[in-house]
DNA sequence: GTGCGTCTTTAACCCAGGTTAATGTGCAGA
DNA sequence: TCTGCACATTAACCTGGGTTAAAGACGCAC
C-alpha cells in the first residue's frame, strides 16, 4: 500500500522550523539511534503503562488511540515518518491512550530524560519542541471541529485534504495505508458510512478512488468544501529564538 | 452566577507542577502586569487576526471558540481564573479561533516576545510551559473523545466532572456561569437537547440543578458514567528539571 | 407592580448516520 | 488453480439527537 521506501527523520520538521547549528543537529540525530522494528497493529506503547519514553517514527505509519469500556475506539493522531509520538503524554506518569502500528513501522524509542538534556544543552531546541506541541495542538483542535461540526462528506474531506498536506502528497493521487474502518474511527463515523461517504464525494466529483489510492480531482473544491482552515497553512510562526550567528 | 470573587494569578498552576524560585516567580509574575477588562461576550482575540499576545486569566471565565461559514460554533476551550490563553497559537503568525470573554473577565495581554525573555533568563521555566502546553493538549484529546465517541448524557457527565475538577469544587455544588447553549456549543450538542440531557441525568439520580447551580449527588458515579479517565487526576509527571538548591 | 429580554423546558416531527447482514472483490498462500 | 480471509459495498431498517416552535421562568429596568 504505501510506499515503504518513504523515510524521515525529525530533523526535517525542525529545519522547517528555523536554521540549526551543526550541534544542534547531532543532539536531534542522537535521538534516532535506537531503530526498532514494530510489526502491523503492534502496541509501541498502551494506555495505562507506565511510559517513560517518546518514539521517532522513521517509517510506516501509526496512530494514537483510545478503547472505551464499550469497545469503541477513537484514532486521535496519525504519525508519519519524521514525526515524534508522544510527546504530549510528558505530563502524565501514565499513558492516556495507546500508540499503535498502522503499517509496518520503524521507530526509535528515546527516554524522556533525552528530552531534558536537550533542553539542557540546546535551549534553542526546546523553542522547536514547544512550537511542535503548540502546532500538534492546533490539529487537534481542527479535529475537535471536523468531528464537532462537520457533515460526514465534509469530515472526510477534510481529513484527505490534511493527510495530502501532511504527507505533501498535493499532486492528485493519494496513497494511504488506511482502511476505511480506521478513518471511520478518526472521523467517529462507522466503517459502513465512511465507503457510503467516498461514494458521496465522487459523485460529487471532488475525489476519483481506486483500490487504496484516491485521487484529488480538485484540491482546492475539496479544502472548500471540508473547510479546511486555509489560515493553517500559510502562517506559520517566527516566534522561536534564532540561531546566533 | 459565578462567584467574582475568584481570582487567580498563573502562580499557582507553576507551583502545582514544580518548587519555584524567588526569581522565577517574579519573571511570571511579570506577565500580569497590565490588566484589561473585558465585558461578557467581548472578544480578546479574533480569529485571522495577527496576533502577537497570550493571556493570563486573572478573574471571570473566558473560551476559545471557532465559527464556521454555517454560523454554527465549537468552543474549544474554557479559560478559568489563573490559566494562560492563547498558548498554542503561537505556532501561527494568524490566530485560528476567537477568544472570548464570556462573564466579565479580567486578564493581562502579554507579547509572545516576553515568553522568549523568560525561556532566555530562567531554562527551567520553559520546562513548566511545556508541560503545561502538554496537559493541555491532553484535555483536548478527552474532548475528541467526548464528542467522538459518548452519548449525550456521558457528555455532559463527563464535562461537569471535568468543571467540577478544574474549578476544584468537587463538593456538591457547581456554579458555573455557562448557559446551556454554551454547553451545547462545547459538547457540540444543540442546547435543547442540552436541556433534555439535564432532565435525563436528573432522572438517573446523577445530578439536581437549581438555576445555574448543578449539585453533584454521587461524584463517583459521575465519574463511571461519563467514562471519565482516572488516570487523568491521578497522574502528573515530575519531568522537569529540578530547581537547584 | 408591568413589560421585556434572555434562558430553559417541552413537544412534534425529521433526518443523518448507526447497525446488521448479505454480497462483492481482491489478494495471499497452498 | 482454488480457498480463505480481510476489506469494501449495498440495502433495509432504526434511533439519537437536530429543528422548530410555543410556552414557562426568571431576572432587570422603569
Amino acid at each position: 500500500m504505501v510506499d515503504d521506501s518513504a523515510k524521515g527523520c525529525i530533523l526535517g520538521q525542525f529545519r522547517d522550523l528555523s536554521k540549526l547549528h551543526a550541534r544542534e543537529e547531532a543532539l536531534l540525530a542522537s535521538l534516532e539511534e535506537n531503530p526498532q522494528q514494530y510489526a502491523p497493529d503492534a502496541l509501541l506503547s498502551e494506555a495505562g503503562k507506565r511510559s517513560d519514553c517518546f518514539y521517532t517514527v522513521i517509517s510506516g505509519w501509526a496512530c494514537a488511540e483510545r478503547v472505551l469500556a464499550d469497545g469503541s475506539r477513537q484514532v486521535l493522531d496519525l504519525f508519519m515518518p519524521g514525526q515524534i509520538l508522544g510527546l504530549r503524554e510528558i505530563s502524565f506518569h501514565r499513558n492516556l491512550c495507546d500508540f499503535r502500528a498502522i503499517t509496518e513501522v520503524t521507530a526509535c524509542p528515546f527516554p524522556r530524560r533525552h528530552l531534558t538534556d536537550i533542553f539542557d544543552q540546546a535551549p534553542r531546541l526546546a523553542d522547536l519542541f514547544f512550537l511542535i506541541l503548540a502546532r500538534e495542538q492546533s490539529m487537534l483542535v481542527e479535529r475537535v471541529i471536523n468531528i464537532g461540526r462537520r457533515s460526514a462528506a465534509q469530515r472526510l474531506a477534510h481529513f484527505l485534504v490534511e493527510i495530502a498536506i501532511r504527507t505533501k502528497q498535493t499532486a492528485q493521487s493519494l496513497t494511504l495505508p488506511l482502511t476505511q474502518s480506521i478513518i471511520g474511527d478518526a472521523l467517529s463515523l462507522s466503517s459502513v458510512h465512511v465507503s457510503r461517504t467516498y461514494q458521496n464525494l465522487r459523485e460529487l466529483g471532488l475525489i476519483d478512488t481506486d483500490n487504496g489510492t484516491v485521487h484529488i480531482l480538485d484540491l482546492d473544491a475539496l479544502i472548500e468544501f471540508g473547510g479546511f482552515a486555509r489560515a493553517y497553512l500559510e502562517t506559520f510562526s517566527d516566534w522561536a529564538r534564532q540561531a546566533p550567528p
